[in-house]
DNA sequence: AAGTCGTGCAACCGCCTGCCC
DNA sequence: GGGGCAGGCGGTTGCACGACT
């Protein structure tokens, strides 16, 4: 037996609405509220409208202090960011914007930022078939329990929603913002700076400032990526690749410290890194464990050069026989093992 | 001027989750 | 503990409108 319907579909009212119905829910929830109950409401606001469409129409578009229009590179730069770090949670991100709906997030993504993502090379093309990949391995890419969390909620989940997935495969290279730090944005190494003075964005947010506390757990994901810099040279050889490790918020902070998330339940280490030239990047999970190993369980912080250090030293002691040459610019990689 | 195409966005659909009984 | 319901969310659809031919 299917679910009741939330209304009675051939009574209610569909498609765009009405001035005259706009005024009718504002003036009706400005007055009661929504008293907790969208299915009711309708009745009793005297609209012939599904509670659900009401509670969209309020949402996204009567309700106070919503602010349509354009988007500012300060908004971009934050989506990016949250996208990058939470995939498509746009309620969680349209959070973070001030007078922004998810739906509005959604639509400004899908339609705009997406394709000028694509067009940098910053996110790959759907056709791009020149970024590496690898089949996964024995241990399932979301094998393990994940702990991942909305704005008001933990979720326990053995199997994240497959389009977090989808869109975290696709857009990880947004993950490696080497210079990322936990709460001061900055986005220079993925996004143009159109303008420098405002190339990071200072927030006391909460999502920002702890952002591991909302990263998925998924095991043995190691993600590249690379960005042609301005001076890169006629070769086409990149001049920056960025590394990061899932379960961890890869990012520096403004003392050009490596951060680590601290994850109470399984203790890894967050990592962020961003190497010059055409270095070879070897690398796995047990990159993290060698941070511990060789810095100590106790720091908080590692200093960038001595993980550069460490990633020369020991790249070519991992277990794993991953080894690339992120050699072409623009080009991202992500890799499963 | 008319037809076609592309884009943006509001709205809908259906699934998932939490809450309540 | 489990079933049902409502809310919330992300994906998708469809329409309006402008650009282009």
């Amino acid at each position: 037996m299917g679910r009741a319907p939330c209304c009675d579909k051939a009574n209610v009212k569909k498609g765009p609405w009405s001035p005259e119905e706009d005024s009718k829910l504002k003036e009706y929830i400005e007055k009661n509220g929504t008293g907790g109950n969208w299915i009711s409401l309708p009745q009793k606001a005297g609209l012939k409208r599904c509670g659900k469409s009401c509670r969209l129409r309020w949402l996204n578009y009567l309700r106070p202090n919503i602010k349509h229009g354009e988007f500012s590179s300060e908004e971009d730069r934050i989506i990016c960011a949250l996208f990058a770090t939470i995939g498509s949670r746009w309620s969680i991100i349209a959070g973070q914007l001030p007078g922004r709906t998810d739906n509005d997030v959604k639509n400004y993504w899908n339609t705009k930022l997406k394709k000028k993502l694509m067009v940098m090379g910053l996110v790959p093309h759907p056709n791009h078939r020149n970024s590496y990949s690898r089949k996964p391995s024995s241990q399932s890419l979301f094998s393990s329990n994940a702990s991942y969390q909305s704005s008001n909620t933990l979720y326990q989940s053995s199997v994240p929603p497959s389009s977090f997935a989808n869109n975290f495969h696709s857009f990880s290279p947004l993950y490696m913002t080497g210079t990322t730090p936990p709460s001061t944005l900055d986005f220079s190494s993925v996004m143009p700076n159109e303008n420098p003075s405002s190339s990071s964005v200072t927030t006391d947010n909460s999502l920002l400032m702890n952002p591991s506390a909302y990263y998925p757990a998924k095991d043995n994901i190691l993600m590249f990526g690379s960005e042609e810099s301005p001076n890169s040279s006629s070769d086409g050889i990149k001049q920056e690749a960025v590394i990061g490790f899932q379960n961890c918020f890869p990012g520096t902070n403004h003392n050009n410290e490596v951060e680590r998330s601290i994850n109470d339940d399984q203790g890894f280490v967050a990592t962020g890194y961003s190497i010059q030239g055409n270095d070879q990047v070897i690398g796995n999970n047990f990159w993290s464990e060698k941070l511990n190993e060789d810095f100590g369980e106790t720091s908080l912080r590692y200093d960038l050069e001595d993980v550069k250090k460490l990633i020369i030293h020991t790249g070519s002691d991992f277990e794993s026989p991953d080894s690339v040459n992120v050699s072409k610019a623009g080009e991202q990689a992500v890799y499963y093992f």
